[in-house]
DNA sequence: AGGTTAAGCGCG
DNA sequence: AAAGCGCGCTTAACCT
């Protein structure tokens, strides 16, 4: 690494080589089977006729489900429901969170959050997909934009494949529809937990640093330290809890933010986190060190030198001034990782232009890389693959890179 | 008719 | 009073 970054490096090493790498994804993209997006269609049409019928019974009365006037009217007015939470203009929320809530003592809401997952489904994914297939290549070409976000991510849109969907099942059978060419397989590479890596790299912590370099599982460790346990005595409500303290210390979270995912009060919450900078001081350390570097140089960078200047920093009002400094904790971390990621793929495709391979760079999804390869080239292009991608950067900790085979993308997670 | 904003929600 | 970072897309509601 060099010794003094500069933003200088940062162009002429990362985003301009990432230019032909880039312009090459657009030039494959990916294969979608329009017939499973069809069938799947089919279905969400029927249940969420279903469902709408359901949600007009409850209501007594037919009206626009994806209206939040209509659907605050009858919720709040009608069915005299409590309102738990305001939106930023008045209006009573009915956002999932709150429906949630309310689902524990009424029938509706818990209709209304079915149809809304599904009809997001629909609309989005499931139906929108097919449209975009380009009719002389046969397959999705996203555009990747790789200026405008913050932190020196890649963007993706006209569609946007970084958000397709993973969490349900009924999600799944979209990324389902991602497949591979005849003879082909798709190979999905992501990084193991690449932004507390990058943590540990920064902060320098003695314990994070040997968890990671004992390959140990972080959110499990965590647990470990926190709750005073042994690592094969913690429960799986103990790592929920852990892995929630360690994704909330990248985005600056608070102890009343941290108690609201947990469920838990916010003393409780106040307690887990400070057990944690007891048990990780060097964290702790960071976290002030970049509040305080970021207020008197009113920037932040990266491992390599790019920089994001927050002019709120020294802000008066309090509340803006709070943003940027959870910016200033979380810029560093989410920028390195996006910088790794942009070296590897500006390695990955040099590897592959330079060899006999026919294998290609697909897709990026933020910590993902997805390639479209041919079988007969499966057992090297893995192989090098992980050794680029995880030799990338030089850390204080490894790089882990976990790859998956399939004929789709779902399965190759 | 066409653009913009607000709310909501998909992903890392 | 707010309270967790970064994106893009869809619909409704509002505006010109």
């Amino acid at each position: 690494m060099a010794a003094e970054p500069t933003l200088k490096k940062v162009f002429e090493d990362i985003e301009l080589p990432l230019v032909p790498v880039l312009s090459r994804i657009e030039r494959t993209g990916a294969l979608v089977d329009d017939t499973l997006l069809f069938q799947q269609s089919q279905e969400l049409s029927a249940r969420l006729g279903e469902l709408e019928t359901e949600a007009w019974e409850l209501a007594g009365q037919q009206f626009n489900l994806a209206s939040p006037k209509q659907l605050g009217q009858i919720l709040f007015e009608k069915l005299q429901i409590p309102v738990l939470k305001k939106t930023a203009k008045g209006a009573p929320s009915t956002k999932e969170e709150v429906l949630q809530e309310l689902a524990l003592d009424y029938p509706l809401p818990k209709v209304l959050l079915e149809h809304r997952g599904l009809a997001k489904l629909k609309s989005t994914y499931t139906d929108k997909l097919p449209t975009m297939i380009n009719s002389v290549t046969g397959r999705i070409h996203t555009s990747y934009h790789q200026s405008g976000t913050a932190t020196g991510r890649l963007s993706s849109s006209d569609p946007n494949l970084q958000n397709i969907p993973i969490r349900s099942a009924e999600g799944r059978r979209v990324r389902q529809a991602f497949i591979a060419a005849p003879g082909c397989k798709l190979v999905a590479a992501d990084y193991s937990q690449i932004e507390l890596r990058i943590m540990a790299h920064l902060s320098e912590d003695p314990s994070l640093l040997a968890a990671f370099s004992a390959g140990q599982d972080i959110h499990r460790a965590t647990a470990a330290e926190v709750f005073g346990v042994e690592t094969d005595e913690v429960t799986i409500d103990q790592r929920r809890s852990a892995k929630a303290i360690n994704f909330g210390l990248i985005y600056g979270m608070s102890a009343f933010g941290l108690a609201r995912q947990l469920g838990i009060n916010r003393k409780q919450a106040a307690e887990y986190i400070e057990l944690y900078f007891t048990r990780y001081p060097g964290v702790q350390s960071y976290m002030n060190n970049i509040r305080h570097s970021a207020a008197e140089n009113g920037f932040v960078e990266t491992v390599f030198g790019r920089r994001l200047y927050l002019p709120e920093i020294n802000a008066s009002n309090g509340m803006r001034r709070q943003a940027a400094e959870r910016t200033a904790i979380n810029a560093p971390m989410q920028g390195t990782a996006a910088d790794i990621i942009k070296l590897a793929m500006i390695n990955v495709h040099n590897w592959l232009e330079n060899s006999d391979l026919t294998s290609k760079i697909i897709m990026q999804v933020h910590d993902e890389l997805v390639l479209e390869v041919p079988e007969s080239e499966m057992d090297e292009v893995q192989k090098g693959l992980k050794g680029l991608m995880e030799s990338a950067a030089e850390l204080l900790v490894p790089l882990v890179v976990d790859i998956g085979v399939g004929d789709n993308w779902d399965e190759a997670h």
